[in-house]
DNA sequence: CCGGGACCTGAGCGGGCGCTTAGCGAGCGT
DNA sequence: ACGCTCGCTAAGCGCCCGCTCAGGTCCCGG
């Protein structure tokens, strides 16, 4: 779970996870529908009708429209949360590490832009129960970039005067990717994740 | 226009160009139920009633519930935008012009993050010709803040691979302040400025 | 004291929403 | 060959949406 091609690429199929086989259509159906025109402004009529099914034919596999919601964002933050780990649990200084995981969780958002839209913006359409359950994974996210930069801080690698804040700042760009990521845009994932670990390096004043 | 206080701090009340009351009172009803629920998830009889008033009193002052998001669209991105250009305007060399505009630009999402959550989280709510007169807005921001950090590269102050990703990275920073941004969080709008200001000399590195 | 316009309300329309229910038909164990 | 189960659909229920409209209230010039 932490080996150099599952944090570089992940599954393949990003929903393979899913089954039955109508089940995950609908969910797949459900991340376009939700990326596009946001989770209120999506018709349960829509979903079903992009899964090529009645609209009845939703509620064989989910109880209501908000849990299609909730488990996209839960599998989508499990997803972001282990390409973070397995990039602070790799080999290397502080900046290596640092490095890496903006990269990989850049890349990830640029690529999967569709599913880390709904993910990461439309959070607040889910229930308390729910939300909370998905604010607890973003507080592992925080907590694992911050431990990163205090280990740069802690060996003399980076000069961060404020910690908590630069995490918060660090976080919020890479995230921020979802939003203006554009498939017919001049930049590749691959190419904006390297910009970014640029960014994000010179942010915590790694001096190399 | 450009005159220190103007920049600082804008216009006491935010809304004061919006005549009459009853207009006024309406729509800074929807800002707040559009930022606390998004638009989609807001209804008319909402608004109608945190300003007090009925439903249909709503369309004497709108045409539609979509005018209300147009016309707090433009009024925020027109101020947005007015806060850079007096930062760009200003006096100083590159580093110091960057530093006011981040820290003024980020001051006004932090404070008035209400409002700058509806105007930069719901563009896409609204139809094709509205949406394409703010994206004009968008693209004078962006053009704005390119532009300093050109002169600063042209002057030898900064040091920037990639300038359009750079000021497409610095931008998405700014604005995604309105998203987090809590009032009663550890940090005052003034702070997060300042941070900011900050972090943003160290991407485009400017030495100090 | 009256007439008129600006502003607002109560009642409600047409429609689309999330979701339910009754029942159909293909596949399969026996 | 049969009947059970599973996955699905057609139809539609009850609700609330954005929006409308006839008419009431109040202010103000004459």
């Amino acid at each position: 779970m932490s080996t150099a091609e599952e944090t570089s690429g992940g599954e393949m199929r990003p929903w393979a996870e899913v089954t039955p086989d109508a089940a995950r259509r609908l969910l797949v159906a459900a991340v376009e529908a939700f990326a596009e025109r946001g989770y209120h402004a999506t018709t349960t009529r829509d979903i079903a009708g992009r899964a090529g099914m009645s609209p009845a034919a939703l509620y064989i596999h989910y109880k209501t429209k908000e849990e299609l919601l909730h488990r996209i964002s839960r599998i989508g933050h499990d997803k972001a949360l282990a390409i973070l780990n397995a990039a602070a649990d790799g080999e290397g200084g502080a900046a290596e590490r640092l490095s890496v995981a903006v990269r990989s969780f850049v890349r990830w958002h640029a690529a999967q832009h569709t599913t880390a839209r709904v993910v990461q913006y439309e959070l607040e359409a889910l229930g308390p129960d729910a939300r909370a359950e998905i604010l607890a994974l973003r507080r592992q996210t925080d907590a694992v970039v911050r431990g990163i930069i205090q280990d740069g801080v802690a060996a003399g690698e980076f000069d961060v005067p404020d910690v908590p804040g630069t995490t918060l700042a660090v976080l919020s760009l890479c995230v921020d990717v979802a939003r203006w990521f554009n498939v017919n845009g001049p930049r590749t994932p691959d190419e904006v994740g390297a910009l970014y670990a640029d960014l994000v390096l010179r942010m915590v004043g790694a001096g190399k």
